[in-house]
Order: structure tokens, then C-alpha cells, then sequence
RNA sequence: AAAGUUGGUCAGGCAAUCGCCCUCUAAUUUAUUAGAGGGAGGAAAGUCCGGGCUCCAUAGGGUAAAGUGCCAGGUAACGCCUGGGGGGCGAAAGCCUACGGAAAGUGCAACAGAGAGUAGACCGCCUAAGCAGCAUUGCUGCCGGUAAGGCUGAAAGGGUGCGGUAAGAGCGCACCGCAUGGCUGGUAACAGGCAUGGCGAUGGUAAACCCCACUCGGAGCAAGACCAAAUAGGAAUCCGCUAGGUGUGGCCCGCACUGGAUUCGGGUAGGUUGCUUGAGGCAGUUGGUGACAGCUGUCCCAGAUGAAUGAUUGUCCGCGACAGAACCCGGCUUAUCGACCGACUUUUCAC
RNA sequence: GCGGGAUUGGCAUAGUGGCUGUGCAGUAGCCUUCCAAGCUACCUACAAGGGUUCAAUUCCCUUAUCCCGCU
């Protein structure tokens, strides 16, 4: 049985964290409802998630919550294939445009362009 | 039954799985596991008012600024609520109402108009006399009288009618309005009625200045308190100085600090706390027209700090709106698909 | 979360209880062989709603949008 728990170990809490990801991304993937940064460990530690939702592109609270819920438990759901990375999630002025199902649609394609890309990083280091 | 008015309640339900935050209990590897319980709103929103709480200086005096504005009550308090009065709308239930003072003072009113506030005389009306005419009368119209009618304007210094007059006029009278003084009812706002005045005292604007009455110290949990790396040096006590400077009130008075000596601790990053038992909810009862208050019983009902309520599936229905706590309450305002319960008004029909 | 401020043509910026100016831009004409400059004319505004007033861009209230300060 896989767990699929989402501790406060698996959040990027301070802002050390946040700017150890911001200064040294790794890989950069997005759409026009989200961007991700991310910061590759490179061990086997589970994946951390930060959120960064700016009030300026979701103006209501409800859309916000409602976006930080959907990212949440689709990290929650893929965590096992992104052990080792730091991600940063930023929302962008298209978010608002889509609603829940649509945006998970979204955040899970974009968490396998990730991983294509981190693959593609490593064969041109060991080449 | 239809049309309408008004008060209140609710804000998808149930089940399964995977997850999140807090509390309690137990176990241990001391941050995990297991069990139990709890987990957004009527507006949590806007931040427009009022209070608690905390610090500033102990919050004192004066002045400025600001706010409120029919009366009485409720409340911790309010710009809120309840009841009543005046005014407006409606056939009614009912709804709306910044509703003190312009007979203390100052100011403002474009354009038009004769005249815009100590009124005014443009067109007019009347008039001695003259001319015409048999005459009713018509024309010119001195000295003057007059303000009814016309014109302008948002507004023209009481209104309507009758008398009166050369023509007119509160000039006189009646009714209405206004003012003053009693009376009656009412806690009061106010209402009713009487007498007198005789409109030369009195148009509008106070969300113009202002006057009157009442309220008000300032900041805000990023308040504040505690534990505390690195780096840099400060704080308390006593003595001295009232000149200057500093300070959290817009300003003044008043108040505290400063310089020297002695003594020893101080506190930025970060963390902890403040943080939820409260002007609390529910039920009953008593008082009150009511807002509300008293008493009794009972319950504990979010407390996060990248910030918790979600996702998937099934099922039912009326197919689910506006929208997410961040110190806490009382209001107001704004957004909102709807559902249910009660009270009242009018019309029609039946008995 | 708390506390302040702003909104005037396409852009920038005055203004005040009585018909909204000014500059740049745009359009048309004049001038010039043509262009530029210059001159003339036109065009397009008081954020939205309600109230006070005879009259509101101005005074008052509500709403919307934007900006700033306090970790």
C-alpha cells in the first residue's frame, strides 16, 4: 500500500526554501494558468511543494483557496514519481478562466513535462 | 383564489475511499502511530461607525479640528435598534424621511428681468385739463396716485373670496396661513382649541461660513509581552541642569528623558505567546406595546501561520447563488440561485 | 489584516457651486514645387449610482477600479 499522505515535511516552509528554488531552477515548465520552478536534489528525499498565489491574478479568496486545493492534491497524488525535487508553484492571470477538473487536467500534464525534461537533463550531464 | 406588503429560518442530503488542521487519551522510536471528538458565513466581504483588549504618559486643563442633530427609551457603546411625533408616497397593508436654528451675524443666487431682498415701475391702470362726438364714449394726458393685470425667472415681500376705490392697496371683513400670549391632552416631540395682532416685524440656501446642544486623547494584534545566535555597544540608580533638543496627540500649558559618577546586563535574525469562555449559544420563565432586561437550567461550538473543510465514486432531490475565519464582539452597507414558516392589506368567489 | 490617497478627451495636466480649459496626438483646410515648421477649424472628457441645491465636475453618501505605507 503506497502512502499518499501531504505532511507539513513535504511544504516549503521559510523563505530560505523558497529562495534556495527561486536562485537555482533547474527546470522551468508552464502554461498560461501556472508556472513551476523547480529545484532537482538529486537524491531519493520525498518532493517539497510551495505555493506562490498573487492576489493580483485571483482576486476572490475562494479562487485562490480553490487553486492552492487543486495543486495540492494532484502533488499529493504524484508525489512518488517527483522524490528528490523542490517545486514552486505560481499562478498566473489564466487561472481564473479555469475551473477545478480543467486546472487538475492541466497540473498533471505538467508534472510529466517535468519529468521528461529532468530525464533528458541527466543524459546530457552523463554524456 | 389572485395581486401585494412585511417578519423570521435554512443555504444541497446520505454513503464509501484517499487526504488536511486542532484538542484529549494511550503507546513508544519524542514525532510518529492508534482511538475518540471538533473543524468557515449570513454576509466570514467593504472597512463606513461603535466598543472590548494592548501600548504610548498617570490621559489632566485650554483651544483647534471632526462627528452627530424631531422626542422618549434600549444598549458596554454607536451614526445602530425600538416606540412615538411632523412631512412625503400609496386605494390599503405599508414604505421613505441628514427632520435643530435663516424674526444673532456674514455670505451666495449665473442668465433673463423694471425689480433678487433696507423691493421695483418696463408695459400698464387712474386722474385736472384739452380735443372729437347729440350721447354712452374715444384720443392726448400736467401735478400726481397706484401695484390689480402682463413680462422674466428656480424663486417677485402672504393666499382665496367679498366689500371698498378715480384706479388700487390688509384699506376693511370672512376663511386659511403667520406671529404673540394663555388653556387642554401628552414624560416629551407635538396635537387641539381660545384670545390678540393686522402682515413695514417673517422669501431661499446652514450636505455655505456660522450659532446652539451633545460626543470625542492617540495608535492599532504588523498592538504588546517573553525566550534568545552573530555583530554593534547600551541600560538602571544617584548627583547636576531647566538653556536648547528629543517624544506617539494638530497646537499651547503641563509631563518624561538628556550631562557626570557608580552598578550590571541589553536584544537584531529566528522562535514562543497574545489566540479564543464570550456584553457566548440554546431552552424555559418573569417584566415591558417593543427594542431589550432579569432569573433558572443546560452546552463548550475553528484557532491556522504558506495558512486547514478538498478530491473521486455511487445515490436522492427542487440540480445547489453570493462567496472563505486570521485578536474578538455590536451594527450599517454591498453581493446573493432559491426553499420553507408566520402576520397583514385589497379584490373576487363560496357558505 | 490595519492605515492613507487618487480617478477630468487617445496621453499628460489645470480648474471651480452657474457654457469644462491648456499642451501633445488625430482629422481637414491654408501656406510651400514637395516635406517640416507655422496659421485656422474640428474631434474626443469630469469613474458609476443616489441625495442636498433653482443649478453639482465641485458639497454629502454608497459602489467600482487603481496606487502607496506598516512584516
Amino acid at each position: 500500500m503506497m502512502d499518499f499522505t501531504f505532511k507539513k515535511a513535504q511544504k516549503l516552509l521559510t523563505s530560505k526554501d523558497f529562495k534556495s528554488v527561486f536562485d537555482h531552477v533547474h527546470i522551468k515548465a508552464g502554461t498560461g494558468e501556472l508556472l513551476v520552478l523547480v529545484f532537482d536534489n538529486q537524491d531519493e528525499r520525498p518532493a517539497r511543494l510551495g505555493l506562490v498565489v498573487a492576489k493580483k491574478n485571483l482576486k476572490r479568496a475562494v479562487d485562490r483557496n480553490r487553486f492552492k486545493r487543486t495543486i495540492r492534491e494532484s502533488f499529493r497524488t504524484h508525489q512518488h514519481q517527483l522524490k528528490g525535487l523542490d517545486f514552486v508553484v505560481l499562478s498566473r492571470r489564466g487561472a481564473l478562466t479555469l475551473d477545478g477538473p480543467a486546472l487538475k487536467r492541466v497540473v498533471d500534464q505538467t508534472w510529466r513535462r517535468i519529468l521528461k525534461k529532468r530525464a533528458a537533463n541527466i543524459a546530457t550531464r552523463d554524456s
